[in-house]
RNA sequence: AGACCUAUGGUGUAAUUGGCAACACAGCUGGUUUUGGUCCAGUCGUUCUAGGUUCGAGUCCUAGUAGGUCUACCA
């Protein structure tokens, strides 16, 4: 950032640049990004990564990984382990700015006994049900705690008791003494700590306390001295709490600015319900390539890049929204255009014979491996008299702008010969089973004096040379755009049964039987594909990743 | 109902901070093309409502309406 013409793009830029200009040099950017380790990161967190370290890039600041774990029952390493795996495959980096909630533990717990000291907090024997009993509505002020009114020394005695573990759990809790009256519920005596025997994935039974979430992560933004600490719009009436806390134990003053969640329309975010895709068995885990996870959109095919682009154009703001999967899938075919190879696979494979070709003769054919990338290079094609072609590419009594085989059509065959169709056998039920068409010598691709013109062009695979392997077709995974709002209706019921369809008896060009994981392939005139883990040495397995844009396809759909 | 927040095309986000409402996606039309892909050109359509301030309001003020969040010993 030079001079003072602006570059802000959303809200929050604008804020850090007057923030720039007023504060000086002196002022850093300093943002976080503050996962709790009990679930995968999706789609969402992606936004948010992308917009903290974003931040940070852009204004020459820094960006903290923390793990805000005060939760041991829900917590876990391979959380954390998979979390900074997604957060590096998208292409960013914490260098060894590698925090914890847990590590402030020790600090939190002095936070709270100076709260006592200054007679802000209290210890509470009262039960669960008690306490929400006595919390109120939003309309109606909540009763005071019996236990409200104990001295600094009794409650700085009890909670060094809970802390010591002579408390059984749930037994009592520390709360902060504010105002059981306030309109914003947080203010009505919020639980600073409970007692909560757990073993921790990083402290272990060092702790039977554990502070509350509001109670950790304000101070721990505080103690990292992050100056823009960016959250969803949920922690709205959360802040004042915080800024209640900074003031009271006079710590840094971190500024929180909340933002609009991303919602993608037939995505969920939820992790406790993607948890529950998981665990009742909707999908086969956390990367299943359906999930809106960064490990499940990984596996489908997304790239880093698509994946930036789109959190780039989706923008901040404070109003709700919805995006359309539209453009999710804009930018990964926008990505994939120009890296993906194009190779040919037959989905639905119908034999082809080209009866003028020599019986036994083949030939090998140049083929170009992507026409937006010449350093792509090329590869060698294996052609003879008997080739597949996919069943929707031939109609028996095709519409009048239809551009691909039928009775006494002409079309080119990729990087081949221009065919002739003269003949079709049919099964019972009226299924084309055989093709037989002549070719035209002198058309070859590159060499072409035929003076033909063919409208159509298709891909085709040698049916001697065939490989064999398995696709896996992806749709949306829920046939609502928001599964999740129907007050009384379980999402589950919105479950797309035919979210997955798996096709076993595609024909492959040889090339694709050397396959490594996790390369992108465009599938001529059908889409893009990904190779997916579960490959085996000559049985390739991919993932279509996303279709082709098909204007033919929706001007069919449209006449229906 | 109380507090806080939000309201701009079908969708999302902008608008030099009071000065001709723009960009992208989607849609539609056409062109190029050995992918009905890509690319190119064109087109459609927008300031929640009612008042007010002003030469001038998407932007400021007032009132309303609609939506979101908050009443866990979860985060």
């Amino acid at each position: 950032m030079s001079g003072s013409e602006s570059t802000a793009s959303n809200f929050i830029e604008e804020i850090i640049e007057s923030d720039l200009q007023r504060k000086g040099t002196e002022w850093k950017v300093h943002t976080r990004f503050p996962p709790e380790p009990n679930g995968y990161l999706h789609i969402g967190h992606a936004k948010s990564i992308c917009l903290n370290f974003g931040l940070a890039e852009k204004y020459d600041g820094i960006t903290n990984l923390r793990f805000d774990d005060t939760n041991p029952a829900t917590e876990d390493t391979v959380y954390v382990e998979s979390i900074k795996e997604d957060i590096r495959w998208l292409g960013f980096d914490w260098e060894d700015r590698e925090y914890y909630a847990s590590d402030y533990f020790d600090q939190l717990y002095h936070f709270a006994l100076y709260l006592i000291k200054k007679g802000k907090a209290y210890v509470d024997d009262s039960t669960v049900d008690e306490i929400a009993g006595m919390k109120g509505t939003p309309t109606r002020p909540g009763q005071e705690s019996p236990f409200r009114a104990r001295s600094v020394e009794e409650n700085t005695q009890l909670f060094s008791e809970m802390k010591e573990g002579k408390y059984p759990d749930g037994s009592k809790v520390l709360r902060a003494k504010i105002d059981m009256s306030s309109p914003n519920m947080h203010f009505r005596d919020p639980v600073l700590y409970r007692i909560k025997r757990a073993t921790h994935h990083r402290t272990g039974d060092d702790w039977c306390i554990y502070p509350m979430y509001d109670f950790a992560h304000g101070q721990s933004d505080s103690i990292e001295e992050i100056t823009y600490s960016l959250c969803t719009l949920e922690f709205e009436n959360h802040r004042p709490l915080y800024d209640w806390f900074i003031e009271q134990l006079e710590i840094f003053p971190s500024r929180q600015i909340e933002f609009a969640r991303l919602n993608v329309a037939y995505m969920i975010t939820s992790k406790r319900k993607l948890l529950r895709l998981v665990e009742e068995g909707y999908v086969s885990g956390w990367d299943d390539p359906r999930m809106p996870t960064i490990a499940g959109l990984r596996r489908r095919g997304y790239t880093p890049a698509a994946l930036r682009n789109f959190a780039d154009r989706v923008g901040i703001a404070k109003r709700d929204n919805l995006i359309e999967i539209s453009l999710l899938e804009y930018f990964i075919r926008e990505d994939l255009n120009k890296i993906a190879s194009r190779v040919m696979v037959v989905h639905d494979p119908v034999k082809l014979i080209i009866e003028n070709y020599e019986e036994g003769k083949f030939e090998d054919l140049e083929a170009d491996n992507n026409p937006e990338d010449p350093s792509a290079g090329s590869r060698m094609l294996p052609f003879g008299r008997e080739i597949y072609i996919d069943r929707k590419d031939w109609m028996e009594d095709p519409p009048r702008k239809y551009f691909r085989l039928g009775p006494d059509r002409t079309v080119r065959l990729k990087h081949a010969y221009i065919i002739h169709c003269h003949n079709h056998t049919k099964d019972a039920d009226g299924n084309v089973t055989e093709i037989r068409c002549t070719y035209y010598p002198n058309s070859k691709s590159g060499s072409d004096v035929s003076g033909i013109k063919a409208k159509g062009t298709l891909h085709w695979v040698s049916v001697p040379h065939a490989a064999k392997g398995e696709i896996r077709e992806y749709d949306i995974l829920f046939t609502d755009p928001e599964p999740t709002t129907h007050e009384d209706r379980d999402f589950i019921e919105f479950l797309n049964p035919s979210s997955l369809q798996v096709i076993e008896h595609a024909a492959f060009e040889p090339s694709l039987l050397e396959v490594t994981s996790g390369r992108h392939y465009q599938f001529f005139r059908t889409g893009y594909f990904v190779t997916d883990p579960d490959s085996r040495p000559g049985y390739p397995i991919f993932n279509k990743v996303v279709g082709l844009r098909d204007s033919w396809g929706k001007k069919m759909k449209n006449k229906k």
